[in-house]
DNA sequence: GACAAAGTTGACCAGTGGTCCATATATTAA
DNA sequence: TTAATATATGGACCACTGGTCAACTTTGTC
């Protein structure tokens, strides 16, 4: 089983992947059709559709490119952001990276939710964003380790839900992570105390 | 001049609302489309965009209906809610009753993000949803008042975000709005701490 | 070179939000 | 009542969307 993609196959992939992202860095999200993405790939819109499945998969794809390099870091690099620091402080770390890595892509972000929010076809029984489910897991996880005797999953989902609103996304659209890395900073502070700082 | 609504337009106005309302109720957001609703109504497609001018409008005002009755008690009902207590629990009470108000509006919040999502003319330059505006500014003043040391827009943003986050959106949906208050009064609790209690 | 598996394609589909204007109706003044 | 005018109406129409599919082409393998 398992043949590997053909190399034709392959180079579409990769001319599809960066004329969408081209595109997105020149024009909105809604401007940015499945069908021009294909025009400007210089192949059939088909082809798009078998490659990724959809609009919204595609948008996918572009994501987790952009993020494999915070998640290598987040599960082997050095501390504060790797393994080995206090709760407290990785979660800090993680916040801020995360600030820092959707100010570099903003645009991108938009383009994935707006591709969620139009889709036709939903997509197979709750299919949720691997990404956010994966960073939900590490924040939620080291808020319940500082401090166990609250509601870690759903305050992880206000942190990360911060992302996602619009006037702070056009903040990180125009480049300006610090106001919101700062916001984190001072909420950890607030939620965790000293308490996670060392060895929680 | 301003000479009021005439007859017919009044009753049609108030036809579309209330089938939008009953759609909206039976259906998802993304099936209950202008072409629909008008079709309950009883009136064309038209008259639907000549009311409301657009998707996004008849949203809106059916979302601004039913939050004149909490607008009213923050303004000039009694405390903990109305003016009067100090700010940190004003802030507890109207956060706790805007997740009781999206509990039993989850679908329609649903529906207005989609229309906002989906619209194809931008409504006139960054007409932003009035709703919004004031409960930020509301939220963002009483954390002033208690910590004027944090950058209280901000984090205002990021506790009325919330109710747009998908996962905790479809717990609301679903009608169950005591996870996010009890969320909220940890944020509160540990952000405000007692700063806030005792007329800040 | 033959052959199957994999990939490509663009016409096509059902549907959308929004526009337009000839037509119908409510209101007011005479 | 009627005539005049401002307003309201409806639905064909537009440009466009994400997504499908059956006929066709290319690739890799033996």
């Amino acid at each position: 089983m398992e043949r590997r993609e053909r190399a034709d196959a392959a180079r579409n992939r990769r001319a599809i992947l960066r004329a969408a992202e081209e595109l997105l860095r020149m024009h909105p999200p809604e401007q940015v059709s499945v069908e021009r993405v294909a025009a400007a790939a210089g192949v059939g819109k088909g082809t798009v559709f078998h490659r990724f499945g959809s609009r919204t998969g595609l948008m996918r794809e572009l994501m987790a490119e952009r993020v494999r390099e915070l998640e290598q870091a987040v599960a082997e690099g050095p501390p504060p952001l790797g393994p080995g620091a206090a709760p407290a402080d990785r979660l800090a770390a993680f916040l801020d990276a995360v600030a820092r890595l959707a100010a570099r892509n903003g645009n991108l972000i938009a383009a994935h939710e707006h591709a969620v929010a139009t889709r036709k076809a939903p997509e197979q029984p709750r299919q949720e964003n691997p990404i956010y489910l994966s960073w939900h897991r590490h924040v939620s996880g080291l808020i319940a380790q500082a401090r166990p005797d609250v509601d870690a999953e759903e305050i992880a989902h206000m942190l990360l839900g911060t992302l996602h609103m619009e006037p702070i996304a056009a903040q990180l659209r125009a480049g300006r992570p610090e106001r919101l890395a700062a916001a984190f900073a001072t909420l950890v502070r607030a939620l965790l105390g000293e308490e996670g700082r060392s060895d929680g």
